[in-house]
Order: C-alpha cells, then sequence, then structure tokens
DNA sequence: AGCGTGACGAGTA
DNA sequence: ATACTCGCCACGC
C-alpha cells in the first residue's frame, strides 16, 4: 500500500457522478409529460446551452434513467432499435403519431411534431 | 495542449 | 422521397 500520491493524473470521476451537463439534459427530459415530446434541439434551447448534438450523445449515455422516448428527433423519425419500444409507450400514453401512407405500409409511423411538442410549459418563471 | 466524436438540425442537390 | 454537407458544442483520449 503505500501510494499515497499521485496527485497528477485523472481527477477522481465518481462513477455516480455525472457531468452536470448531462444532469440537466436528463432533468429537463424528465419533466416533459406524457404524451408531448421535445426535440434534441428543443431541449438544448431550453437549457440554452450546448446544442441537439450534446443532448443526443447525453441521452445516448444516460438515457436509460430518464423516460428517453419523449425526447425525439425533429424529423419525428423514432429512435432507431427502440422504434417499437418508443412506439408502445407513444400509444400508451396518447402522443400524436402521424400514420404512414399506404405507399409507404413498410414503414412505421412518426410523431407529429407540430401536434406533440412541448413547449416547456412556461419554462421561466415569469413574474407574473 | 489539441482532435475526433456524436439518440442532431437545417439546407442543398 | 433519399443522400450529402456543414455547423453545433460538451467530453474523452
Amino acid at each position: 500500500m503505500s501510494q499515497e500520491s499521485l496527485p497528477s493524473g485523472s481527477p477522481p470521476e465518481h462513477p455516480d457522478a455525472l457531468p452536470e451537463y448531462a444532469e440537466r439534459v436528463l432533468e429537463v427530459a424528465e419533466l416533459i409529460p406524457p404524451g408531448r415530446v421535445m426535440t434534441y434541439g428543443d431541449v438544448a434551447e431550453w437549457l440554452g446551452e450546448g446544442g441537439p448534438r450534446q443532448v443526443g450523445r447525453v441521452m445516448a449515455l444516460y438515457g436509460g434513467a430518464v423516460p428517453w422516448w419523449r425526447v425525439v428527433r425533429a424529423d419525428g423519425v423514432l429512435l432507431p432499435g427502440h422504434e417499437l419500444r418508443a412506439l408502445g409507450h407513444y400509444r400508451a400514453e396518447g402522443t400524436p403519431l402521424k400514420e404512414a401512407s399506404r405507399a409507404a405500409e413498410g414503414h412505421l409511423p412518426r410523431l407529429d411534431i407540430g401536434g406533440a411538442r412541448w413547449d416547456g410549459g412556461g419554462h421561466t418563471e415569469g413574474h407574473t
């Protein structure tokens, strides 16, 4: 034992501690009410920091701890690899969906962003 | 120190 | 409708 040392190295990254930015993203994700969705870009804009890519990365790494299906792409395309999982949640929550055309019956429905998009419900206080 | 990386977004062809 | 490019910015190496 005896190794005291080593101040020079990596910071004590606690396994339970996530990057601060990630924690904020997850918090916003939990704020999204059932039946509504926010795009990655919306979350980033709502946070006022980072960008859609940053939000996406956080969700990819830690999204399993929050209702990840409520954070969607602006295109309304369901998350690849979890389409059916997400679709089950949307139907259970009554999230507006855009049914695929008959010509595209091979496609799964996409989200109706125009109807499901949540603005944050008055995020900033407002001094009434 | 810098560089590559993305659960992305919008624009262009 | 698809395919491609560029910009975006936190994070690990």
